[in-house]
DNA sequence: AAAATGCCCAACCGCCGGTCA
DNA sequence: TTGACCGGCGGTTGGGCATTT
């Protein structure tokens, strides 16, 4: 058996919103709260489906929304974010107060995916469009020793070592991009991959079975070979 | 001035996962 | 265990406005 549908469509009204409408949604939303948006429009005699007058709040009413441009700030943010999360808008909203998530999808479609391509940057990896020529290019910065040396550094987990090998030659624009394409360096949330790795093995912090750990994780390594940080 | 084209964004749609009886 | 219900999510659409031809 289907699902019944959330709402009988033949006696909804369907569009853009009238003032009269919003105006009943706020005051009966001030008046109740938000919730139970199945029995809301009868409840406040909207003509409209719950899920409408959800849509209608959360993306548009919401005495906290923030209006108005995107900043450079929340540009960067959306950017960053995107880089790590996908396409989880309403994780990427979760972390810019007063935007909500069709308002950073409608942004991120109209507005950064042709600034990324602009600067030749692939929206969805985030790594240059032209990827092989670029990454030949940048490996220009390390010799072979120079690469074995990093990942020997990424397997002790010393990110000291690590960071000082960083190329320091900062008027350089492919240094600041720099990447190398043998290591695949992401960031993601999970939880740990073997109780081993769990900070256990200095006999520190350990983490006993079963208990959660979230966190960002920082995983580097080849095809071959995975390393992981927490952060 | 009118038509064509492009852009923006509010709103809709279908699906999914959690909850509850 | 199963199915209905509900809230929430991401992808897509289409109407209105702006710009170009």
């Amino acid at each position: 058996m289907g699902r019944s549908p959330c709402c009988e469509k033949a006696h909804t009204n369907k569009g853009a919103w009238t003032k009269e409408e919003d105006e009943r949604l706020i005051a009966y939303i001030n008046a109740n709260g938000e919730g139970c948006w199945r029995s809301l429009p009868k409840a406040a005699s909207l003509l409209r489906c719950g899920k409408s007058c959800r849509l209608r709040w959360i993306n548009y009413l919401r005495p906290d929304l923030k209006r108005g441009n995107f900043t450079d700030d929340e540009d960067d943010l959306i950017i960053k974010l995107h880089s790590h999360l996908g396409n989880k808008w309403s994780l990427i909203a979760a972390r810019l107060p007063g935007r909500t998530d069709n308002e950073i999808k409608n942004y991120w479609n109209t507005h950064i995916k042709r600034k990324l391509i602009a600067q030749g940057i692939d929206p969805m990896t985030h790594r240059p469009l032209n990827d092989t020529q670029e990454s030949s290019k940048m490996m220009s910065f390390y010799n072979k020793d120079e690469k074995s040396r990093i990942l020997e550094f990424v397997k002790r987990d010393n990110s000291e070592e690590l960071l000082s090998m960083w190329p320091k030659s900062s008027g350089s624009s492919a240094a600041k991009e720099w990447r190398c394409p043998d290591l695949n360096l992401e960031l993601c949330i999970r939880p740990p991959p073997s109780q081993k790795w769990r900070r256990g093995s200095d006999g520190g912090g350990a983490a006993m079975k079963g208990e959660a750990m979230v966190g960002f994780c920082f995983e580097a390594g080849t095809d071959d070979q995975r390393f992981f940080t927490w952060l």
